[in-house]
DNA sequence: ACCTAAGATGAATGCGCTTTCATTCACCTG
DNA sequence: CAGGTGAATGAAAGCGCATTCATCTTAGGT
């Protein structure tokens, strides 16, 4: 317990030397079966374990994959599940929490494991030490991060060594050319739902919601959203009609007040940039005693666990977020085999397919 | 590109030694800024990354937690999610398919986060090389598993050499009696279940469906019944009605189909040991043409996401799936700071409460 | 019985970093 | 101006394993 034993003490404990020890974990068929079963009773008697960063370091691979995601934790939804998903009473639980990257933790540890990877996480904690991904690099033999989570610097040094994918957002312009990447089909949703505001549910004035701080994802929503809208022949601005400063259901809260103090007639429908400030203006619209969807309609983009137990239930966009992470995953070990061989191909950069999820809040269905 | 650029060629390239470029990378205080900053700059030009292997092994500590885990994947549970959720049509997605360990995940990634961990998961693969812990247990501090993905052996061989966490499965007997270890109240939330449909539901003929397998959990929670039961004054044996060989909707079904096969009067309810079964027996219910619950009532165990959007909605016991993460965390952390104290506590054993949630299966709400 | 080839094992080196311990240097103190 | 201090840096010794390459067995062939 003091010490923990090393392939020295196997080797020396069993009377060979620690080249066998080793082969007898690596190559088990290379060492006669009599020396072998000696050496693991020696091992098992000794409580021996190989180390996993020595043999990293002298193999120079590790066996494990990685995904690197910023720090989406938003306080709101973690009391809105406490408290009851909207409404839900005792029907609240983890569930109406799970998020965006829990999906893609679930695909890429899927896909990893079917090429018999591990998989690391680690979420950026806010204001933490900037290190996050130099850790996770330093310990995978590939990763993926979600946009946004790595200063984009930094993600270029690290990809110069090792696979990179990047996932859902637009590959940054200059830089990170040589990523691979993976994004979804912005906005081609957006478009798709706002159209059939439009055209299915008759609505005219509508109101877009976005996100104030640069963001490749909510640009490419909002511009499915202008095209829907001049393809109709309604008038748009060249930008969302409320920035908020986060994504979050109290932002989404504020952003409704807002917008329905705003002098002239009410827009009939608010569409949000992501699922949680739609969440938000849900509870704005109740607390003023409007109906959704009769008086306004209300729509998220993302699709996550939460938008469908809220009431009404959230008509939104969802993505494709698990399959994302397999993709990822088959993109790494696609590279990381590459590597092996010497090849070098170009990066690739492929688009999801996303689906509008028809619900309640534009009046597809009961509340 | 080609080679991986190393301590030493930032070293030789920022003209110091090796030793210095360690230092900003580890103690950033301890160099003098104008040097740093030469280093970083030498760093930042090379696409240095510290290996984090070399690094783990010349501190021997990685900053790294693992969770281990069995294979749940359930075919039927993936179709299911992808053929509609029990009916729901588009309502489909992979929300539905999110199991225990995705919650258990959850809970360890955000509590790792705290303490400055990152999170390393693996699931066993079925029929796969049996080193799956080893491979984690060589690049972690510490780790979690859950009952019965490992052989008690190689747990006990491990645990000696770093803090490992039992999860959901009551201490092994002998040999494991040092591991910490975290499980739920299975017998109670079982009993209380059972409790409900006979109290407040009047029914009296009830049927229990557990695991053929030897599962600490299932023996609890049929314990729990069998304690209700007696309370009431309602004769049960000592095994469950029927026992299957997988807890999946499959075998679930089945176990359904032989249960209203059986001569005699038929159950007025049919307990299941997990939420899995009990969906599969809904679906064999409906087929045959018998209503839920006025018919049958049907009540599971887990408290999963697909138990709340199958119709009718699941009657089960929910567990603290996130929460059992985060103690495991909370546990392993105070482990590896005494062990680093030289410090030598007993081994801890935790049962996290569970609740009761009354849906439409038993009942309680209109399906 | 002798030689050869294949198989099993050992010796030695390096993977990239952390960490004493020792050394150097610039500054203070008296 | 000598002696002393503390800060900054360098030298060197591992950390635990994988992997040639060399050496030693052993079985096979004639």
């Amino acid at each position: 317990m003091s010490t923990t034993p090393t392939v020295y003490d196997v080797a020396e404990r069993s009377g060979v030397s620690i080249a066998t020890v080793s082969r007898v974990y690596r190559n088990p068929d290379s060492v006669r079966a009599q020396t072998r079963e000696r050496v693991l009773a020696v091992a098992r008697d000794l409580g021996y374990v190989p180390s996993g960063n020595a043999r990293g370091l002298a193999s120079r691979s590790t066996g494990v994959l990685g995904l690197c995601f910023p720090d989406y934790s938003d306080p709101d939804a973690e009391s809105e599940a406490e408290a009851g998903a909207g409404g839900h009473g005792d029907e609240a639980d983890d569930e109406a929490a799970m998020l965006y990257s829990d999906q893609i933790i679930r695909g890429m540890e899927r896909a990893a494991r079917r090429h018999g990877y591990a998989l690391l996480i680690a979420a950026s904690l806010k204001g933490g030490p900037e290190s996050l991904v130099a850790k996770v690099a330093g310990r995978v033999d590939g990763f993926a991060v979600l946009a946004r989570t790595v200063p984009t610097e930094e993600l270029e040094v690290i990809s110069r060594r090792q696979p990179v994918v990047m996932l859902a957002g637009p590959r940054e312009s200059n830089d990170l050319d040589h990523l691979d990447h993976i994004e979804v089909a912005n906005a081609d949703g957006q478009r798709e739902l706002t159209r059939h505001l439009i055209e299915d549910h008759g609505l005219r004035r509508l109101a877009y919601v976005g996100f104030a701080e640069e963001s490749p994802d909510v640009e490419a929503r909002f511009r499915g959203y202008v095209e829907a809208c001049r393809a109709a022949g309604i008038e748009v601005g060249a930008e969302p009609d409320l920035r908020v400063a986060m994504m979050t259901q109290a932002e989404g809260a504020r952003a409704a007040e807002a917008l329905l103090d705003r002098p002239g007639e009410r827009p009939e429908a608010l569409l949000f940039a992501n699922d949680q400030m739609a969440v938000g203006a849900l509870h704005t619209l109740d607390r003023r005693g409007l109906r959704v969807p009769q008086d306004v309609a209300v729509t998220g983009f993302d699709g996550i666990a939460l938008s469908r137990l809220v009431r009404p239930a959230l008509t939104t966009v969802r993505q494709p977020m698990r399959r994302m992470g397999e993709e990822a995953v088959e993109l790494l070990v696609r590279r990381l085999s590459d590597r092996a061989q010497g090849k070098t191909e170009d990066p690739v950069s492929m688009t999801l397919p996303v689906s509008v999820a028809r619900r309640a809040s534009c009046g597809c269905r009961a509340a």
